[in-house]
DNA sequence: CAAATGACAAATTTTATTTTTTGTCAGTTG
DNA sequence: CAACTGACAAAAAATAAAATTTGTCATTTG
């Protein structure tokens, strides 16, 4: 990863850091190793970030927007999907999602789990968006509720075993698909029944 | 802690485990620190659990027996308590216990979270019991299901957030107790229809 | 002879030391 | 003069050396 125009930018350095926490990890990745890829003095990505935590966090957005909130836009925004079914291929979405890059991404999978653990507020960002979409899904679909968002936050909680980094581990059990549908199936219920 | 009797006893152990733990933290503390508190050599420990591993593990299964299932067994036990609501007044006494422990005794609650975290065969052995329970519940109560165990497996799923130790950082949050609260909204339904 | 001790090697942890990294900024460069 | 460099101090991490802990077992004790 050389930077190829003469001016950097937030993006490359962004890549940069993506590429150099996949070949060396999250641990080993410092600063000066992101500048050594770009070829830049490691001054010059403190002209673009007021530290290394704020570095890793906007890599970390923007990997949980490229990965995460646009597939999950998508299921938002389709149209063949309708009512409950629809907040179902949402949640199972993002629950593919986030067993796919576990397993397929491992290390910045570790880099959004560990700067959601360390950055409250980049999480409880990401969690109103997926709020949002469910709202969004929830009030099209026709389920009325007197608490559109806490309803919405109640669907995101009780499917959190599924989707949370701190569960990734469990995600490898065997049973965990028919673990979902089971807890899905209690779910759908409440769903259906206007709170 | 000084053992009282000339017999060491695991009991006496792994009541001198706890003390010492409170004392200086999970971190902090060696099967020396423990044989010191008894006043014995640590190779009498040895005689009566095969490692340290073993004897944290039996200190966190007493210490489970004694503060979260034992006064769960009370309210599996409740005649007064019928149906739904018995099963919200299990999980809901689960939720609190844990949340009381993870503040009141926060050492023994680390010591909890550690062993879970290394030990999958205990920590299944745990949910065993506790969903033995809200099955007995559900049956007792004519919550009929075609798959009773999958179905208290899902309320205990469902509710992980609430009681699950990697979720107790959650728990300091004010919304905590209404979240709660709708997402049991959602599962009620799901447990009064049979599935 | 059952229970505990204490000496021991191997593994782990702690502490001390050295090296690297982070973050700043005055100075350089195109 | 905006973008970057490179030198620098402070903080953090890696490494090396020392001390403690773990686990075993032959020996001792009651």
């Amino acid at each position: 990863m050389e930077k190829s125009s003469d001016v950097l930018t937030k993006e490359q350095i962004i890549a940069a850091t993506e590429e150099t926490i996949r070949r060396y990890g999250m641990a080993k990745t410092s600063v000066t190793d992101v500048a050594k890829a770009l070829d830049v003095s490691h001054g010059s990505i403190y002209r673009h970030f007021k530290s290394k935590t704020e570095l890793f966090e906007a890599a970390t957005e923007q990997w949980l927007e490229e990965k995460i909130v646009a597939p999950l836009a998508d299921v938002c925004r389709d149209s063949s999907l309708h009512g409950v079914g629809h907040v179902q291929a949402y949640i199972q979405t993002l629950v593919r999602l986030k067993r796919h890059y576990a397993r397929e991404d491992e290390a910045l999978f570790a880099m959004y789990a560990k700067v959601s653990d360390e950055s409250a507020e980049l999480i409880s960002k990401h969690i109103g968006r997926i709020v949002g979409h469910l709202m969004d899904i929830m009030l099209r679909g026709g389920l009325k509720s007197d608490h559109p968002e806490r309803s919405a936050r109640a669907v995101f909680y009780a499917t959190a075993r599924f989707h949370h980094p701190a569960h990734a581990y469990e995600w490898k059990s065997a049973a965990i698909d028919a673990e979902f549908s089971d807890v899905w199936a209690l779910i759908e219920q409440g769903l259906k029944t206007n709170d």
